[in-house]
DNA sequence: CCCAAAACTAAACGAGTGTTTAGTTATTTT
DNA sequence: AAAATAACTAAACACTCGTTTAGTTTTGGG
């Protein structure tokens, strides 16, 4: 061992995170990050590997400050409530001034090209799956309803979660939190 | 008068309208316009002045377009129903190979960054509140609503449509009918 | 017929991208 | 204290981007 790091990695990579958030994959670059980041390009490269693997690395950030309304939905036991619930914690989780960030998933779903970076969609299928399948579990608290409703309702949850998450970034609160009402009054 | 152009201007920018669509602002480079127009750079430069440019000539040409199944819906009578006939003839619409390329519009108006180009946005917000307009002239001829509830249904539905515009470049289409169902449900 | 004007080709431009490479500084270990 | 090793700085890398420019070819009007 030599020289010590003059900088946390859990902390550098939650800057990087929020830039990422707010501006996309491609509309951050390793300039904006080095100067977020508070680092240079170097110790970037040397901690990440690439722009790519600092990303993922955002991703996991990211996953890891949405597990808080996760297992909040995770540990209730109103059903669909909780779910309308958890579509307003995210609202209030993405706010960024007046506006929303979106997702951070969502956004860099919304921007892959035709040939995107395997290791980055395999992320986001992976996460989408994780929200479908804690849909799944909380709406099976309804006992009554089949395992194919609950399929069904699940996918059609995530779809609106998916169009919010897309839809927060343009429209205003009031259209959204009309947008959530009238998602829960179908079901 | 000197030399003559050696394309037709509305047929090239189709073809950029196509690439656009496909790939997003940010992912279609000149090159790939160039080859796709079949034509030089040059020739792109003296008809539209700038990618910004194009870009826009092609959001009229991808109205255009779409102003087939607008105008279907326009001159329908059938309220509700005829507007998820809408959704689905959007999704034939947007149809590429098994996914879907989105809404042009959407997908442009998902990879703005902090700083958006001013002409591009006001396209988009102009494109917005025509769907949203002919939604709530539809919605009206349900006699019963009162104007708030218009108001509100159509608000729903324009963000449930760009919902599913963003949405549709990501999941199946199983996915995406259940979505639609479930969204006209109890309206 | 010729000249001017417009459209073409193709190369180069400057700026910005993600990434790498020298060279220097600091720290730990022998 | 000296040698080794890792982290730092800063410059340069190769490449792509959107855009422009110089030079050639075509064509229509006087």
């Amino acid at each position: 061992m030599a020289r010590k790091k003059e900088y946390n990695e859990e902390e550098v990579v939650e800057k990087a995170m929020e830039l990422f958030w707010r501006n996309g994959y491609e509309n951050t670059s390793m300039q904006m990050l080095e100067k977020e980041m508070g680092i240079n390009k170097f110790s970037i490269y040397s901690s990440f590997g690439s722009k790519n693997g600092l990303f993922l690395e955002s991703l996991k950030c990211y996953k890891q400050r949405l597990s808080t309304l996760m297992s909040k939905l995770e540990n209730s036991s109103d059903g669909l409530l909780s779910i309308k619930h958890y579509f307003y914690d995210f609202l209030e989780f993405s706010k960024d001034n007046e506006l929303s960030k979106g997702c951070l998933v969502t956004n860099a779903a919304n921007e892959l090209g035709e040939t995107p970076d395997v290791e980055i969609q395999e992320a986001l299928v992976q996460f989408t799956n994780g929200v479908k399948q804690l849909f799944t579990t909380i709406l099976k608290q309804d006992s009554e309803k089949n395992e194919l409703i609950v399929e069904a309702q699940a996918d059609y949850l995530l779809i609106a979660m998916y169009g919010l998450s897309s839809a927060s970034r343009v429209f205003t609160a009031i259209q959204l939190e009309n947008y959530i009402e009238h998602t829960f009054k179908n079901l």
